[in-house]
DNA sequence: TTTAAAACAGGACGATTGACCTGTTAGGAG
DNA sequence: CTCCTAACAGGTCAATCGTCCTGTTTTAAA
Protein backbone atom coordinates (compact mmCIF):
# COMPACT_ATOMS: atom_id res chain seq x y z
CA UNK A 1 0.00 0.00 0.00
CA UNK A 2 2.12 3.14 1.39
CA UNK A 3 5.19 2.86 0.03
CA UNK A 4 7.66 2.49 3.44
CA UNK A 5 10.99 2.64 2.83
CA UNK A 6 10.83 -0.49 0.44
CA UNK A 7 14.07 -1.20 -1.63
CA UNK A 8 14.15 -3.39 -4.72
CA UNK A 9 16.60 -6.44 -3.94
CA UNK A 10 15.51 -9.00 -6.50
CA UNK A 11 18.51 -10.92 -6.24
CA UNK A 12 18.35 -10.42 -2.22
CA UNK A 13 14.83 -11.87 -2.30
CA UNK A 14 15.53 -14.53 -4.09
CA UNK A 15 18.59 -15.90 -2.65
CA UNK A 16 16.08 -15.75 0.85
CA UNK A 17 13.49 -17.83 -0.58
CA UNK A 18 15.87 -20.58 -2.14
CA UNK A 19 17.89 -20.71 0.99
CA UNK A 20 14.70 -20.70 3.28
CA UNK A 21 13.21 -23.53 1.01
CA UNK A 22 16.50 -25.52 0.86
CA UNK A 23 16.90 -25.93 4.77
CA UNK A 24 12.76 -26.69 4.90
CA UNK A 25 13.15 -28.84 1.68
CA UNK A 26 16.09 -30.74 3.49
CA UNK A 27 14.49 -31.23 7.13
CA UNK A 28 11.22 -31.55 6.32
CA UNK A 29 11.00 -32.79 2.77
CA UNK A 30 9.94 -30.89 -0.63
CA UNK A 31 6.12 -32.25 -0.33
CA UNK A 32 5.93 -31.82 3.42
CA UNK A 33 6.93 -27.91 2.96
CA UNK A 34 4.35 -25.64 1.48
CA UNK A 35 4.83 -22.28 0.06
CA UNK A 36 3.09 -20.41 2.53
CA UNK A 37 5.44 -21.81 5.16
CA UNK A 38 8.18 -20.75 2.89
CA UNK A 39 6.86 -17.14 2.58
CA UNK A 40 6.44 -16.25 6.16
CA UNK A 41 10.63 -17.84 7.17
CA UNK A 42 11.89 -15.79 4.34
CA UNK A 43 9.28 -12.64 4.96
CA UNK A 44 8.44 -12.70 1.74
CA UNK A 45 4.75 -11.29 -0.04
CA UNK A 46 3.10 -13.67 -2.53
CA UNK A 47 3.80 -11.46 -4.82
CA UNK A 48 7.22 -11.57 -4.90
CA UNK A 49 7.47 -15.51 -4.51
CA UNK A 50 4.90 -15.54 -7.79
CA UNK A 51 7.13 -12.81 -9.37
CA UNK A 52 10.39 -15.14 -8.53
CA UNK A 53 9.30 -18.52 -8.75
CA UNK A 54 5.46 -19.09 -10.46
CA UNK A 55 5.24 -22.32 -9.69
CA UNK A 56 6.25 -24.69 -6.91
CA UNK A 57 8.17 -26.99 -9.49
CA UNK A 58 10.45 -23.83 -10.22
CA UNK A 59 11.30 -23.16 -6.71
CA UNK A 60 12.18 -26.85 -6.44
CA UNK A 61 14.29 -26.40 -9.30
CA UNK A 62 16.57 -23.81 -8.29
CA UNK A 63 17.06 -24.96 -5.14
CA UNK A 64 18.45 -28.41 -6.72
CA UNK A 65 20.65 -26.72 -9.41
CA UNK A 66 21.64 -23.45 -7.22
CA UNK A 67 22.05 -25.22 -3.34
CA UNK A 68 21.96 -29.55 -3.61
CA UNK A 69 24.33 -29.06 -6.23
CA UNK A 70 26.20 -26.58 -4.43
CA UNK A 71 26.42 -28.46 -1.32
CA UNK A 72 27.68 -31.88 -2.73
CA UNK A 73 30.34 -30.03 -4.91
CA UNK A 74 31.82 -28.48 -1.57
CA UNK A 75 31.55 -30.84 1.11
CA UNK A 76 32.54 -34.52 -1.27
CA UNK A 77 34.06 -33.17 -4.73
CA UNK A 78 36.63 -30.30 -3.50
CA UNK A 79 37.80 -32.08 -0.59
CA UNK A 80 39.05 -35.13 -3.04
CA UNK A 81 41.68 -32.58 -4.74
CA UNK A 82 42.81 -31.12 -1.13
CA UNK A 83 43.78 -34.95 -0.18
CA UNK A 84 46.46 -36.95 -1.40
CA UNK A 85 44.29 -39.54 -2.25
CA UNK A 86 40.88 -40.84 -2.23
CA UNK A 87 40.52 -42.96 1.25
CA UNK A 88 42.03 -40.18 3.17
CA UNK A 89 39.51 -37.73 1.52
CA UNK A 90 36.61 -39.99 2.53
CA UNK A 91 37.89 -40.30 6.11
CA UNK A 92 38.30 -36.60 6.18
CA UNK A 93 34.61 -36.01 5.03
CA UNK A 94 32.88 -38.80 6.98
CA UNK A 95 34.71 -37.40 10.16
CA UNK A 96 33.64 -33.43 9.06
CA UNK A 97 30.22 -34.75 8.65
CA UNK A 98 29.72 -36.48 12.12
CA UNK A 99 31.84 -34.24 13.82
CA UNK A 100 29.15 -31.27 12.40
CA UNK A 101 26.11 -34.11 13.41
CA UNK A 102 27.27 -34.61 16.82
CA UNK A 103 26.51 -31.29 18.36
CA UNK A 104 23.55 -30.63 16.36
CA UNK A 105 21.50 -33.30 18.12
CA UNK A 106 19.54 -34.59 15.07
CA UNK A 107 20.19 -35.89 11.85
CA UNK A 108 18.38 -34.41 9.34
CA UNK A 109 19.93 -36.67 6.38
CA UNK A 110 21.52 -35.99 3.12
CA UNK A 111 20.19 -33.50 1.21
CA UNK A 112 20.81 -34.87 -2.42
CA UNK A 113 19.13 -38.09 -0.93
CA UNK A 114 16.33 -35.97 0.92
CA UNK A 115 15.33 -34.69 -2.23
CA UNK A 116 15.77 -37.15 -4.36
CA UNK A 117 13.99 -39.78 -2.44
CA UNK A 118 10.51 -37.84 -2.11
CA UNK A 119 10.69 -36.09 -5.75
CA UNK A 120 11.69 -38.65 -8.09
CA UNK A 121 8.70 -40.35 -8.29
CA UNK A 122 6.65 -36.95 -9.20
CA UNK A 123 8.94 -34.65 -11.21
CA UNK A 124 10.80 -36.46 -14.27
CA UNK A 125 12.38 -32.73 -14.85
CA UNK A 126 13.41 -32.45 -10.81
CA UNK A 127 14.40 -36.09 -10.87
CA UNK A 128 17.07 -35.51 -13.70
CA UNK A 129 18.71 -32.85 -12.26
CA UNK A 130 19.40 -34.64 -9.10
CA UNK A 131 20.63 -37.32 -11.63
CA UNK A 132 23.07 -34.98 -13.14
CA UNK A 133 24.45 -34.48 -9.52
CA UNK A 134 25.04 -37.76 -8.39
CA UNK A 135 26.58 -38.11 -12.19
CA UNK A 136 29.10 -35.75 -11.19
CA UNK A 137 29.45 -37.02 -7.78
CA UNK A 138 30.28 -40.51 -9.57
CA UNK A 139 32.57 -39.08 -12.21
CA UNK A 140 34.28 -37.14 -9.53
CA UNK A 141 35.12 -40.35 -6.85
CA UNK A 142 35.68 -42.45 -9.72
CA UNK A 143 38.58 -40.17 -11.29
CA UNK A 144 39.76 -39.89 -7.77
CA UNK A 145 40.07 -43.53 -7.91
CA UNK A 146 41.71 -43.75 -11.16
CA UNK A 147 44.27 -41.03 -10.20
CA UNK A 148 45.09 -43.14 -7.58
CA UNK A 149 45.37 -46.19 -9.31
CA UNK A 150 47.65 -44.59 -12.23
CA UNK A 151 49.81 -43.13 -8.93
CA UNK A 152 50.56 -46.24 -7.75
CA UNK A 153 48.83 -45.81 -4.64
CA UNK A 154 46.04 -48.27 -4.86
CA UNK A 155 45.65 -51.73 -6.67
CA UNK A 156 43.29 -53.86 -8.29
CA UNK A 157 40.64 -51.27 -7.59
CA UNK A 158 38.04 -50.48 -10.34
CA UNK A 159 37.48 -46.83 -10.04
CA UNK A 160 33.56 -46.22 -11.23
CA UNK A 161 32.21 -49.47 -9.60
CA UNK A 162 34.33 -48.51 -6.63
CA UNK A 163 32.62 -45.05 -6.92
CA UNK A 164 29.70 -46.07 -6.32
CA UNK A 165 29.87 -48.04 -3.72
CA UNK A 166 31.63 -45.49 -1.91
CA UNK A 167 28.31 -43.31 -2.55
CA UNK A 168 25.89 -46.09 -1.82
CA UNK A 169 27.67 -46.59 1.84
CA UNK A 170 27.62 -42.90 2.29
CA UNK A 171 24.05 -42.35 1.56
CA UNK A 172 23.14 -45.20 3.28
CA UNK A 173 24.44 -44.93 6.49
CA UNK A 174 23.18 -41.41 6.55
CA UNK A 175 19.68 -42.76 5.79
CA UNK A 176 19.69 -45.09 8.91
CA UNK A 177 21.25 -42.21 10.60
CA UNK A 178 18.35 -40.15 9.67
CA UNK A 179 15.90 -43.35 10.42
CA UNK A 180 17.71 -44.25 13.97
CA UNK A 181 18.34 -40.79 15.01
CA UNK A 182 21.74 -41.81 15.90
CA UNK A 183 24.99 -41.24 13.76
CA UNK A 184 25.99 -44.86 14.88
CA UNK A 185 25.66 -46.00 11.55
CA UNK A 186 28.29 -43.72 9.75
CA UNK A 187 31.04 -44.50 12.71
CA UNK A 188 30.19 -47.82 11.82
CA UNK A 189 30.36 -47.61 7.98
CA UNK A 190 33.26 -44.76 8.13
CA UNK A 191 35.38 -47.59 10.01
CA UNK A 192 34.58 -50.57 7.82
CA UNK A 193 35.04 -48.43 4.34
CA UNK A 194 38.19 -47.36 5.76
CA UNK A 195 39.41 -50.71 6.55
CA UNK A 196 38.25 -51.89 3.30
CA UNK A 197 39.73 -49.25 1.05
CA UNK A 198 42.93 -49.89 3.34
CA UNK A 199 43.43 -53.42 1.62
CA UNK A 200 43.46 -52.00 -1.51
CA UNK A 201 46.04 -48.79 -0.56
CA UNK A 202 49.96 -48.91 0.51
CA UNK A 203 50.02 -46.24 3.07
CA UNK A 204 52.61 -43.86 3.11
CA UNK A 205 51.99 -42.55 6.25
CA UNK A 206 53.87 -44.64 8.46
CA UNK A 207 56.91 -46.32 7.61
CA UNK A 208 56.34 -49.32 5.02
CA UNK B 1 -29.18 -46.85 1.33
CA UNK B 2 -30.86 -50.24 0.16
CA UNK B 3 -29.65 -53.04 1.75
CA UNK B 4 -27.79 -54.69 -1.80
CA UNK B 5 -26.17 -57.57 -0.96
CA UNK B 6 -23.34 -55.69 1.26
CA UNK B 7 -21.42 -58.44 3.18
CA UNK B 8 -19.48 -57.18 6.52
CA UNK B 9 -15.82 -58.19 6.13
CA UNK B 10 -13.83 -56.60 8.56
CA UNK B 11 -10.69 -58.19 8.11
CA UNK B 12 -10.89 -58.51 4.24
CA UNK B 13 -11.62 -54.70 4.25
CA UNK B 14 -8.77 -53.93 6.81
CA UNK B 15 -6.59 -55.97 4.60
CA UNK B 16 -7.50 -54.21 1.43
CA UNK B 17 -6.74 -50.60 3.17
CA UNK B 18 -3.14 -51.66 4.14
CA UNK B 19 -2.43 -53.63 1.11
CA UNK B 20 -3.14 -50.15 -1.08
CA UNK B 21 -1.79 -48.17 1.38
CA UNK B 22 1.71 -50.43 1.09
CA UNK B 23 1.54 -49.60 -2.29
CA UNK B 24 1.16 -46.32 -2.58
CA UNK B 25 3.39 -45.32 0.36
CA UNK B 26 6.19 -47.34 -1.14
CA UNK B 27 5.57 -45.96 -4.59
CA UNK B 28 4.70 -42.32 -3.94
CA UNK B 29 5.91 -41.57 -0.76
CA UNK B 30 3.36 -41.55 2.50
CA UNK B 31 2.75 -37.85 2.42
CA UNK B 32 2.33 -37.60 -1.07
CA UNK B 33 -0.75 -40.48 -0.43
CA UNK B 34 -4.14 -39.10 0.06
CA UNK B 35 -6.95 -40.75 2.08
CA UNK B 36 -9.03 -40.20 -0.81
CA UNK B 37 -6.71 -41.67 -2.96
CA UNK B 38 -6.32 -44.96 -0.96
CA UNK B 39 -10.04 -45.27 -0.53
CA UNK B 40 -11.06 -45.06 -4.19
CA UNK B 41 -8.27 -47.95 -5.16
CA UNK B 42 -9.20 -49.75 -2.34
CA UNK B 43 -13.05 -49.32 -2.84
CA UNK B 44 -13.83 -48.54 0.47
CA UNK B 45 -16.68 -46.12 2.08
CA UNK B 46 -15.27 -43.28 3.92
CA UNK B 47 -17.19 -44.66 6.81
CA UNK B 48 -15.21 -47.73 6.98
CA UNK B 49 -12.12 -46.04 6.25
CA UNK B 50 -12.60 -44.07 9.09
CA UNK B 51 -13.46 -47.11 11.50
CA UNK B 52 -10.69 -49.10 10.57
CA UNK B 53 -8.32 -45.71 10.52
CA UNK B 54 -9.50 -43.18 12.61
CA UNK B 55 -6.62 -41.03 11.58
CA UNK B 56 -3.78 -41.24 8.54
CA UNK B 57 -1.07 -42.02 11.34
CA UNK B 58 -2.78 -45.14 12.57
CA UNK B 59 -3.14 -46.52 8.56
CA UNK B 60 0.98 -45.62 8.29
CA UNK B 61 1.21 -47.45 11.65
CA UNK B 62 -0.69 -50.25 10.46
CA UNK B 63 1.30 -50.27 7.05
CA UNK B 64 4.74 -50.31 8.94
CA UNK B 65 3.95 -53.19 11.40
CA UNK B 66 2.19 -55.35 9.04
CA UNK B 67 3.87 -55.23 5.98
CA UNK B 68 6.85 -53.14 5.82
CA UNK B 69 8.02 -55.26 8.78
CA UNK B 70 7.02 -58.50 6.92
CA UNK B 71 9.06 -57.81 3.52
CA UNK B 72 11.78 -56.97 5.38
CA UNK B 73 11.65 -59.70 6.72
CA UNK B 74 10.76 -62.06 4.11
CA UNK B 75 13.49 -60.58 1.50
CA UNK B 76 16.67 -60.18 4.29
CA UNK B 77 16.46 -62.04 6.96
CA UNK B 78 14.71 -65.40 6.22
CA UNK B 79 17.05 -66.37 3.27
CA UNK B 80 19.91 -65.94 5.96
CA UNK B 81 18.70 -69.25 7.36
CA UNK B 82 18.64 -70.94 3.72
CA UNK B 83 22.41 -69.83 3.14
CA UNK B 84 25.43 -71.45 3.80
CA UNK B 85 26.91 -68.09 4.76
CA UNK B 86 26.35 -64.54 4.73
CA UNK B 87 28.12 -63.66 1.62
CA UNK B 88 25.99 -66.15 -0.26
CA UNK B 89 23.01 -65.01 1.05
CA UNK B 90 23.81 -61.49 0.22
CA UNK B 91 24.49 -62.16 -3.09
CA UNK B 92 21.48 -64.16 -3.75
CA UNK B 93 19.22 -61.46 -1.98
CA UNK B 94 20.87 -58.73 -4.13
CA UNK B 95 20.49 -60.92 -7.27
CA UNK B 96 16.76 -61.72 -6.65
CA UNK B 97 16.33 -58.00 -6.44
CA UNK B 98 17.82 -56.98 -9.35
CA UNK B 99 15.84 -59.66 -11.52
CA UNK B 100 13.00 -58.39 -10.33
CA UNK B 101 13.71 -55.08 -10.87
CA UNK B 102 14.89 -55.57 -14.21
CA UNK B 103 11.63 -56.30 -16.44
CA UNK B 104 9.48 -54.10 -14.21
CA UNK B 105 11.02 -50.93 -15.68
CA UNK B 106 10.98 -48.56 -12.75
CA UNK B 107 12.38 -48.57 -9.29
CA UNK B 108 10.15 -47.41 -6.45
CA UNK B 109 13.30 -48.40 -3.70
CA UNK B 110 13.09 -50.10 -1.09
CA UNK B 111 9.88 -50.22 0.90
CA UNK B 112 11.69 -49.56 4.68
CA UNK B 113 13.89 -46.98 3.59
CA UNK B 114 10.89 -44.97 1.42
CA UNK B 115 9.02 -44.74 4.35
CA UNK B 116 11.59 -43.84 6.65
CA UNK B 117 12.84 -40.86 4.56
CA UNK B 118 9.72 -38.97 4.70
CA UNK B 119 8.09 -40.28 7.66
CA UNK B 120 10.97 -39.83 10.41
CA UNK B 121 10.67 -36.25 10.50
CA UNK B 122 7.48 -35.88 11.37
CA UNK B 123 5.89 -38.52 13.32
CA UNK B 124 8.15 -40.12 16.26
CA UNK B 125 5.93 -43.48 16.84
CA UNK B 126 6.16 -43.89 12.96
CA UNK B 127 9.95 -43.46 13.28
CA UNK B 128 10.45 -45.47 16.49
CA UNK B 129 8.34 -48.45 14.65
CA UNK B 130 10.82 -48.22 11.67
CA UNK B 131 13.86 -48.09 13.94
CA UNK B 132 12.83 -51.31 15.19
CA UNK B 133 12.82 -53.27 11.74
CA UNK B 134 16.36 -51.45 11.40
CA UNK B 135 17.50 -53.07 14.55
CA UNK B 136 16.27 -56.54 13.53
CA UNK B 137 17.56 -56.28 10.30
CA UNK B 138 20.79 -54.90 11.82
CA UNK B 139 20.92 -57.93 14.02
CA UNK B 140 19.83 -60.39 11.69
CA UNK B 141 22.76 -59.65 9.75
CA UNK B 142 24.99 -59.47 12.69
CA UNK B 143 24.07 -62.45 14.14
CA UNK B 144 24.37 -64.67 10.63
CA UNK B 145 28.04 -63.15 10.37
CA UNK B 146 29.18 -64.12 13.72
CA UNK B 147 27.95 -67.67 13.22
CA UNK B 148 30.31 -67.49 10.30
CA UNK B 149 33.14 -66.56 12.60
CA UNK B 150 32.53 -69.36 15.35
CA UNK B 151 32.17 -71.92 12.37
CA UNK B 152 35.47 -70.45 10.74
CA UNK B 153 34.18 -69.64 7.40
CA UNK B 154 35.26 -65.77 8.01
CA UNK B 155 38.12 -64.70 9.83
CA UNK B 156 39.00 -60.85 11.24
CA UNK B 157 35.49 -59.27 10.73
CA UNK B 158 33.36 -57.44 13.04
CA UNK B 159 29.99 -59.12 13.03
CA UNK B 160 28.24 -55.55 13.76
CA UNK B 161 29.53 -53.03 12.22
CA UNK B 162 29.59 -55.16 9.31
CA UNK B 163 25.94 -55.25 8.99
CA UNK B 164 25.49 -51.82 9.41
CA UNK B 165 27.83 -51.57 6.09
CA UNK B 166 25.71 -54.07 4.19
CA UNK B 167 22.40 -52.58 4.95
CA UNK B 168 23.98 -48.95 4.45
CA UNK B 169 25.33 -50.56 1.09
CA UNK B 170 21.95 -51.82 -0.04
CA UNK B 171 19.80 -48.63 1.17
CA UNK B 172 22.07 -46.78 -0.41
CA UNK B 173 22.54 -48.43 -3.80
CA UNK B 174 18.49 -48.92 -3.74
CA UNK B 175 18.15 -44.98 -3.39
CA UNK B 176 20.49 -44.16 -6.16
CA UNK B 177 18.85 -46.87 -8.48
CA UNK B 178 15.37 -45.05 -7.27
CA UNK B 179 16.78 -41.84 -8.08
CA UNK B 180 18.49 -42.66 -11.17
CA UNK B 181 16.06 -44.84 -12.44
CA UNK B 182 18.68 -47.37 -13.33
CA UNK B 183 20.01 -50.87 -11.22
CA UNK B 184 23.06 -49.66 -12.43
CA UNK B 185 23.92 -48.91 -8.57
CA UNK B 186 22.46 -52.32 -7.61
CA UNK B 187 24.85 -54.20 -9.91
CA UNK B 188 27.80 -52.39 -9.22
CA UNK B 189 27.31 -52.90 -5.46
CA UNK B 190 26.90 -56.31 -5.85
CA UNK B 191 30.09 -56.80 -7.27
CA UNK B 192 32.28 -54.83 -5.08
CA UNK B 193 30.53 -56.01 -1.67
CA UNK B 194 30.60 -59.96 -3.28
CA UNK B 195 34.79 -59.21 -4.02
CA UNK B 196 35.29 -57.24 -0.20
CA UNK B 197 33.58 -60.27 1.40
CA UNK B 198 35.35 -62.50 -0.55
CA UNK B 199 38.68 -61.58 0.75
CA UNK B 200 37.39 -62.00 4.22
CA UNK B 201 36.06 -65.03 3.80
CA UNK B 202 37.28 -69.12 2.87
CA UNK B 203 35.11 -70.15 0.31
CA UNK B 204 34.49 -74.16 -0.22
CA UNK B 205 32.71 -73.82 -3.59
CA UNK B 206 35.47 -74.55 -5.36
CA UNK B 207 38.25 -76.03 -4.40
CA UNK B 208 41.27 -74.42 -2.91
C1' DT C 1 11.24 14.18 -16.86
C1' DT C 2 8.85 10.65 -19.22
C1' DT C 3 8.03 5.81 -19.70
C1' DA C 4 8.04 0.95 -19.82
C1' DA C 5 9.22 -3.01 -17.51
C1' DA C 6 10.64 -5.36 -13.54
C1' DA C 7 9.77 -5.93 -8.61
C1' DC C 8 6.74 -6.22 -5.07
C1' DA C 9 2.21 -6.02 -1.92
C1' DG C 10 -1.88 -8.16 -0.45
C1' DG C 11 -5.50 -10.85 -1.14
C1' DA C 12 -8.61 -14.27 -3.43
C1' DC C 13 -9.25 -18.40 -6.09
C1' DG C 14 -10.81 -23.39 -6.63
C1' DA C 15 -9.12 -27.73 -5.44
C1' DT C 16 -7.76 -30.96 -2.19
C1' DT C 17 -6.40 -32.35 2.26
C1' DG C 18 -7.42 -35.25 6.73
C1' DA C 19 -10.98 -35.70 9.95
C1' DC C 20 -15.50 -36.60 11.36
C1' DC C 21 -20.56 -36.64 11.33
C1' DT C 22 -25.26 -38.92 11.32
C1' DG C 23 -27.70 -42.59 9.79
C1' DT C 24 -28.16 -47.55 8.25
C1' DT C 25 -27.13 -52.43 7.98
C1' DA C 26 -25.05 -56.89 9.13
C1' DG C 27 -24.37 -60.52 12.30
C1' DG C 28 -23.72 -62.80 16.51
C1' DA C 29 -25.32 -63.24 21.53
C1' DG C 30 -29.23 -63.99 24.45
C1' DC D 1 -37.27 -64.14 17.49
C1' DT D 2 -34.98 -59.62 19.92
C1' DC D 3 -31.28 -56.68 20.74
C1' DC D 4 -26.95 -54.64 20.67
C1' DT D 5 -22.63 -53.55 18.81
C1' DA D 6 -19.37 -53.64 15.29
C1' DA D 7 -19.23 -52.60 10.45
C1' DC D 8 -20.23 -49.76 6.90
C1' DA D 9 -22.39 -45.86 3.69
C1' DG D 10 -22.29 -41.27 2.17
C1' DG D 11 -21.67 -36.76 2.86
C1' DT D 12 -19.80 -32.49 5.29
C1' DC D 13 -16.38 -29.84 7.70
C1' DA D 14 -12.67 -26.34 8.38
C1' DA D 15 -8.06 -25.95 7.05
C1' DT D 16 -4.59 -25.78 3.93
C1' DC D 17 -2.72 -26.55 -0.50
C1' DG D 18 -0.54 -24.22 -4.85
C1' DT D 19 -1.72 -20.79 -8.01
C1' DC D 20 -2.96 -16.49 -9.78
C1' DC D 21 -5.00 -11.81 -9.88
C1' DT D 22 -5.11 -6.67 -9.55
C1' DG D 23 -2.88 -2.83 -8.23
C1' DT D 24 1.28 -0.14 -6.66
C1' DT D 25 6.09 1.13 -6.38
C1' DT D 26 10.79 1.00 -7.67
C1' DT D 27 14.35 1.40 -11.11
C1' DA D 28 16.82 2.18 -15.07
C1' DA D 29 16.78 3.57 -19.80
C1' DA D 30 15.51 7.17 -23.12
Amino acid sequence: MIGNGRTNDPQGVRRRIVDTAYDAFVKQGYIATGMLEIREKASVSGGAMAHHFPAKRALGLAVIRDRVSHAVRQTWIEPLDRCVDAPAAIDLIFGDIIGELAPKGSVSGCPLNNMAMDVSPHDPEMRLALDDIFAAWQEALSAKFQADLASGRASNIQPSSLATLVIAIYSGAMAMAKARQDVGALVESRAELAALLALKYRRVTSAG
